[in-house]
DNA sequence: CAAATGTTTTGATCCGTATCAAGGACAGGC
DNA sequence: GCCTGTCCTTGATACGGATCAAAACATTTG
């Protein structure tokens, strides 16, 4: 059984809801039915200190911090120092890794809701770009890690987490190994409806934050390959290509490329 | 701190004992400097079970248990129910995900050491297939996960067991999506060698129990290629071919060229 | 021990995607 | 408003690895 403050602990680790010092949890967000509310925020409602006992409020209020960065900038580098881990709460994020002649692989876009240093590491395994905009919850990698040892149900759900990452990296593992670049292009597109479909509910219009040169660095092609098959597809009608993302026309189509 | 029954408890766990119904630990395996016996082994000294609380003893009696399957069987298939989840203790697998129109995509090889099940999933994400003799360590799913509530520092080995499975995967993903036919052939000599260290020290000799083919499904490339590739680094003197393996001559060069 | 089957190697040719080149669209800065 | 840089698209050409073919070799089966 989860307690209220429980549940206040688990939404904000995973950006449900957003942390600081100062505002504890901004509760609107919190979840449907709940009214919560914290000493600077206006919301109505019981009051999340109520919740929390004293040893989590100061947990909380000690390890959790939202922090915002603007488009374009690094967030860390692969192989410094990961003194926090985080909870990206809003924008989309570039994950990639840099081989030393300048190729270049993106391993993953990270969307509200993805956690940022799941595998724990000391030092970071890829760089973390901002495609947009982005507010992450950060907590420092030591606190967090106690915090699993004191919350087993915790360490449980940031294992799933973990659990599905490693599938999705060896659904791209097929994809990178045995696709061709139309099929690759194809299951790119469902693979981001998908994920999108956790946020804003299924929809046809799936945004692309990302270039064109991060696509074809995440599915082994070149800028210009990642073009002429999205201009093909649009021609055969299964896409049309909107400013910032695409709208599915022919979803059935594109999952038969994907063959899922 | 650990105890010695969390120790006997860990190793079987992780494969470094084996476990059965019958025998509870083959106690000679177990770790340097300890010396353990079982009811029903041979072995001289301290018997594991007086080093076992009574409920750990029922539950590694029923939840562990050791099956040996012939080189060449199918020990589960994609798709499937995954009652189990295992720890090789012997022997090597190929991991693969098959595409419906027969491409294949060889996701890892498991050496012994190795965990199959760790995303605890309900069903088989690939088909695990017996590239030699081997033996396995099985767990109940439901079971390991029981014992993983109770055990918050399994709970934490095993979660970091999976953040390292998702590390090679997005390294997989580098080779696979931006690197050369004979890079990939020296990054994956390179890491088998550095997976067989843990198992018999370093040595510049690397068995490998896997076929041409299942080489070529790991690294996106065809059967021929992988051949022309390794022909062409025994010609310039990097390695050697040998039955059953290769001999590393030129680690260096197979490092450079695999840009670790 | 021979036949059958599977694996590895080598050669010739082909094709999908990379590379090179250039123009157009758009955003941000002065 | 124009300049500059970035991103996207399209075309021409090149090349790495796939495909097709076949022989050498190894392993299993009867």
């Amino acid at each position: 059984m989860e307690s209220l403050a429980e549940k206040v602990l688990f939404d904000t680790v995973f950006g449900r809801i957003e942390t600081s010092p100062r505002t504890i949890a901004c509760a609107h967000k919190a979840a449907p039915g709940l009214a919560l509310e914290c000493h600077e925020c206006e919301i109505k409602g019981l009051s999340i200190c109520d919740a929390l006992e004293p040893d989590e409020f100061d947990l909380l209020e000690r390890i959790g911090r939202t922090v915002s960065f603007p488009a374009k900038t690094t967030l860390f580098e692969q192989g410094r120092d990961a003194p926090f881990v985080s909870n990206l709460t809003s924008g989309a994020m570039r994950l990639s890794k840099l081989l030393p002649d300048g190729r270049r692989q993106v391993v993953g876009f990270t969307l509200p809701g993805d956690f940022l240093g799941l595998a724990m590491q000391p030092t970071h395994m890829y760089t973390a770009d901002a495609l947009t905009p982005v507010k992450i919850c950060q907590f420092s990698r030591h606190g967090f890690s106690d915090l699993l040892d004191k919350k087993p149900r915790l360490m449980r759900a940031v294992m799933n987490m973990a659990s599905r990452e490693l599938t999705l990296a060896q659904d791209q593992m097929v994809v990178l190994g045995r696709r061709t670049a139309e099929e690759k292009i194809a299951s790119f597109l469902i693979g981001m409806r998908n994920r999108y479909a956790r946020i804003h509910g299924a929809s046809v219009h799936v945004p692309l934050p990302m270039t064109r040169l991060d696509i074809g660095d995440f599915l082994g092609l070149t800028v210009e390959t990642v073009s002429r098959m999205m201009t093909r597809l649009a021609r055969e009608k299964a896409i049309v290509i909107v400013p910032d993302g695409v709208r599915l026309l022919d979803v059935r189509r594109l999952e038969l490329l994907a063959e899922m």
